[in-house]
DNA sequence: GGCATGCATGGAT
DNA sequence: CATCCATGCATGC
């Protein structure tokens, strides 16, 4: 991609179009779209024109799919690339319209809000000028929040859209960058342009996010009209806290009295000025812009899409949200928004900037409110409540702690709290989900020209919900009472950062986000029957966690997911450099026992997937491995052990929920998570608890790893061949390897069989004979899937070199610094072993005292554990990215591993 | 000494 | 580099 930016090269340039003839043609480049980076697509002229035209796709993609047709004009449209996602919008009802008929459709001859008088014709005084396009947007303000029930739809707390919004803000914010922008030219997008290269990161680099946010910015949304009302009149320095600020903008505001039934959630301050500005016109627009810039475009369209009060069909406009579009439609209003629509509101409702200005830059994702249908049923009760979920904070460890000191987000105090003057602040009364009221002290404190807002005595608070450091809290109010409702979030319930993702958060409310998560994940438990484990907790919490870690953090194919489509691009609290916690932190999570019980190895976590009830999953090959991918979220089916006897039969053990006892079944037996005796179909003599166990647990133990003593943690080990299951890379070459070897003993060789091992399937883990017999693939051979596996150990025994020799070579320069230290210092208080030659051994230590007591010998297996992060090191922390095949148990490097490079190697 | 308070510091962003 | 904010810590009761 970098070779295709826009930035100068040397070197002649190549087409970025991969279907150019050609893509080494001498020439300038021309801009095309917009890539994920931010940047544009540099086109030859050839292909820069076909892009111009509007047939880059019939020219260059007519044999791909994803064409669709319009479904007003039956124009054919390619939806399946970025080239052409701006040229049709995303129905409501299903199926697309090209720009021209989406257009067409909605846009009115007269906008609605021309009855009122434009902010540009009648300009608002200087010093409030600043807000004016705020009072655009007040404008645009129904009596009542309820009027934008479209606007959930169309604007959730989706990192895309605040992202847009945010820089609409920015922009409108700034009358002579709207102007500038509104003259258009390419000179008034270059400083949104930078902006918007920042994007990526911003959007927690999902991609589908890039897809979407230019999809977005090319016009098949509208601006955020969450913005637009539901908004208190802040009252500096108001003593009585949000009571006062219950009032909408329109009560004070003279002009909201003009405001007519705008329905439309598709107003926007951006529309509106640009729309009553003379000086714009979307089809004045220069198509470089509409082009070049999706921020300038998405403007340029959001006048194209005014709202009206005629407005034709707010759904016309494409309504892409995920979760809006997914789950039923909310009786209540929810009006999902960010910190930068709250400080939209927040100068929509003051009517006059921010004492603050740097207040309106953006708020961080971390606080973006992910708040759930279902949270915001329970806040609403069954009043006719209007909820808006304003930000939502994770506990530091100070904010948990005793001090009662809650720390708020600058930003967020700023926006939503009540304006203060004093640090004394004032009593702010806020309602827990179950609707007790508190009260709590907002202030700040003077810090570095700047201040800190606090909310003081949140402790009894805090200690109703149960609350710990990593858990979260989110605010939010309900209009019109104006009441501020504090709802939370357990990070132990889940995954930290996945219980978004999941209808159960163990919290007052349950959560969710994406839509389709939020989809798989209600199936999923719908499908899960998860009861506690009685003979083995500890693995039963860790399944049962990972049971709603999995579908977060695994993909379809068990593989632990990276920062995927439905990885939420506003992942604050979490997704940012793992966490809002500080480095110290940090730690809180991942010593939280809860979260520790998140920690499953992959395999564990493969081994338990099942396809849905009644769904094949299909098989994708992914570099030569097929996987399978369930159209619907995979079940967590219960763990079993295989196993041969001596004439070479293979079965697999399966250990009750109920009684602990184990049973032996067919080798084809799928079982469902919480399998009893009861459901043991295939032995009728021992489907009942009170059956015997076959085999005494010490016969079983030679047989499958289970233990006979008190198991804290079911880990899988292949004791056969000393391999701990480690990571998924292991465990790939683990297969491999007892695929290959063959030279293990089927008997006691409990495998770690591929949940349904089906025949025909030539999957990587399919192929592997669940006890080892059977066809084997040669150690020449070069089919794909051994290449792959060999390929990944020589990455992964290279990595493991150097960082070993690595390690090393810092352990030998700490060891020299401090034994320099300890002569320069006072070469007297040396201790004895200092000048002892033999403890220039290892150590890691960077303490005296420690280097010490390291040069003992017996500390030897000290070191080795330093290289472990965690006593669980043989499992996978779902908080990690496989990807980076990193850190892979040493254990893992046992005999196969070895064996398995040298193949690699040869 | 224990606790509450408010400011300062420094790592994180 | 500026700002934020988690937390340390001095101070006073």
């Amino acid at each position: 991609m970098s070779s295709s930016s826009s930035a100068p090269a040397p070197a002649p340039k190549i087409c970025f179009n991969s279907h150019c003839k050609e893509p080494k043609s001498e020439g300038p480049r021309r801009k095309g779209w917009r890539l994920r980076s931010g940047e544009f697509a540099d086109l030859c002229d050839r292909c820069f024109s076909a892009y111009d035209q509007g047939s880059f796709c019939e020219t260059f993609h007519s044999d791909a799919a994803g064409w669709r047709s319009c479904e007003t004009c039956g124009k054919r449209l390619h939806c399946g690339c970025i080239v052409s996602v701006s040229a049709f919008v995303l129905l409501d009802a299903g199926g697309i319209e090209c720009f021209a008929c989406a257009r067409k459709s909605v846009v009115m001859p007269q906008a609605p809000n021309q009855m009122w008088p434009s902010p540009l014709v009648k300009p608002p005084q200087i010093s409030e000028r600043k807000d004016f396009a705020i009072k655009s947007w007040k404008q645009m303000t129904g009596p009542f929040p309820g009027q934008w029930r479209q606007a959930s739809h169309i604007w959730n707390a989706s990192s895309l859209q605040s992202d847009l919004h945010q820089r609409l803000s920015y922009e409108f914010d700034r009358p002579t960058n709207t102007e500038r922008m509104i003259s258009g030219g390419r000179n008034s997008i270059t400083a949104q342009e930078k902006k918007f290269e920042d994007l990526p990161e911003k959007l927690g680099s999902s991609s589908l996010n890039h897809v979407a946010r230019d999809r977005y910015a090319n016009g098949n949304t509208c601006l955020d009209p969450v913005s637009a009302f539901n908004i208190y009149q802040r009252e500096e320095g108001s003593a009585d806290g949000l009571q006062d600020r219950g009032h909408l903008v329109g009560e004070n505001d003279p002009l909201s009295t003009r405001k007519a039934g705008i329905s439309d959630p598709c107003s926007t301050s951006a529309a509106v000025n640009l729309e009553n500005n003379p000086n714009s016109s979307v089809n004045s627009l220069p198509s470089s812009i509409l082009k070049e810039d999706p921020s300038s475009l998405l403007i340029g369209l959001a006048a194209q899409f005014p709202s009206s009060n005629g407005a034709k069909d707010p759904s016309r406009v494409s309504t892409t949200h995920p979760q809006r579009q997914a789950g039923p439609p909310l009786s209540k209003q929810f009006c999902p928004h960010n910190g930068i629509d709250g400080e939209l509101q927040a100068q929509m409702r003051n009517g006059r900037p921010r004492v603050d200005p740097r207040a309106r830059t953006q708020l961080l994702p971390r606080y973006w409110p992910r708040i759930t249908d279902q949270e915001l049923q329970q806040i609403s009760g069954d009043s006719n409540s209007v909820i808006t979920p304003l930000f939502e904070k994770m506990l530091s460890a100070s904010d948990a702690g005793r001090i009662g000191r809650l720390v708020l987000p600058k930003k967020c105090a700023e926006a939503y709290f009540p304006a203060i003057s004093q640090p004394e602040g004032l009593p702010l009364k806020v309602q827990d989900a179950s609707g007790k009221e508190w009260v709590f002290q907002f202030r700040f404190w003077p810090n570095n020209n700047s201040r800190m807002y606090v909310l003081e005595g949140v402790t009894p608070c805090i200690q109703s919900m149960q609350l710990q450091a990593g858990d979260t809290v989110t605010f939010s109010r309900i209009d019109p009472e104006g009441k501020l409702v504090m709802g939370f979030r357990k990070a132990s319930s889940v995954s930290a950062e996945q219980d978004t993702q999941t209808g159960k958060a163990g919290n007052g409310f349950s959560t969710s986000t994406d839509g389709h998560n939020k989809n798989s994940a209600t199936d999923l438990n719908a499908n899960l029957p998860l009861r506690p484990l009685k003979g083995n907790t500890e693995s039963r919490n860790s399944i049962n966690t990972a049971d709603q870690a999995t579908w977060s953090k695994f993909d379809r194919s068990g593989f632990i997911q990276k920062d995927g489509p439905t990885a939420r691009s506003s992942q604050g609290p979490t997704k940012r450099k793992g966490s809002n916690l500080g480095s110290k932190s940090k730690r809180l999570r991942m010593e939280n026992e809860d979260s520790m019980e998140l920690k499953v190895t992959w395999e564990e976590a493969q081994e338990l997937l099942r396809p849905p009830p009644n769904h094949v999953p299909t098989i994708v090959v992914i570099e030569g491995i097929e996987i399978e991918e369930y159209e619907e979220a995979p079940v967590l089916g219960k763990r079993t052990y295989f196993t041969s006897n001596q004439s070479g039969d293979n079965y697999q053990w399966a250990q009750c929920e109920d009684c602990s006892k184990w049973r032996k079944l067919p080798v084809d037996a799928t079982l469902p998570f919480g399998w009893t005796c009861s459901d043991n179909k295939w032995d009728p003599e021992r489907s009942s608890c009170s059956s015997a166990q076959e085999l005494s647990l010490e016969q079983l133990a030679n047989l499958i790893p289970i233990k006979t003593g008190a198991s804290k943690r079911s880990k899988v080990k292949v004791e056969a061949d000393n391999i701990e299951v480690s990571d998924g890379l292991d465990t790939l070459a683990n297969l491999a390897i007892l695929g290959e070897g063959g030279a293990l003993p089927t008997s006691s060789q409990p495998t770690t069989k591929h949940p349904r091992h089906r025949p025909g399937c030539t999957c990587i883990v399919c192929i592997q004979p669940p006890s080892g017999k059977g066809p084997k693939h040669k150690q020449t051979c070069t089919c794909n899937v051994c290449l792959t596996v060999k390929r990944r150990f020589r990455t992964l025994m290279l990595r493991r070199e150097k960082r070993q020799s690595e390690r090393e070579a810092e352990a030998a320069r700490k060891q020299q610094q401090q034994q320099q230290q300890q002569l320069i210092q006072s070469p007297e208080m040396l201790p004895p072993l200092g000048n002892d030659p033999s403890s220039a051994g290892p150590s890691v230590s960077s303490s005296p005292q420690k280097a010490v007591v390291n040069n003992d010998g017996a500390e030897e297996g000290s070191e080795c554990k330093k290289t472990s992060p965690s006593p669980l090191k043989a499992q996978i922390d779902l908080n990690i990215q496989p990807e980076r095949e990193e850190e892979p148990s040493p254990k893992a490097d046992a005999g196969g591993m070895m064996k398995l490079l040298r193949d690699a190697a040869s």
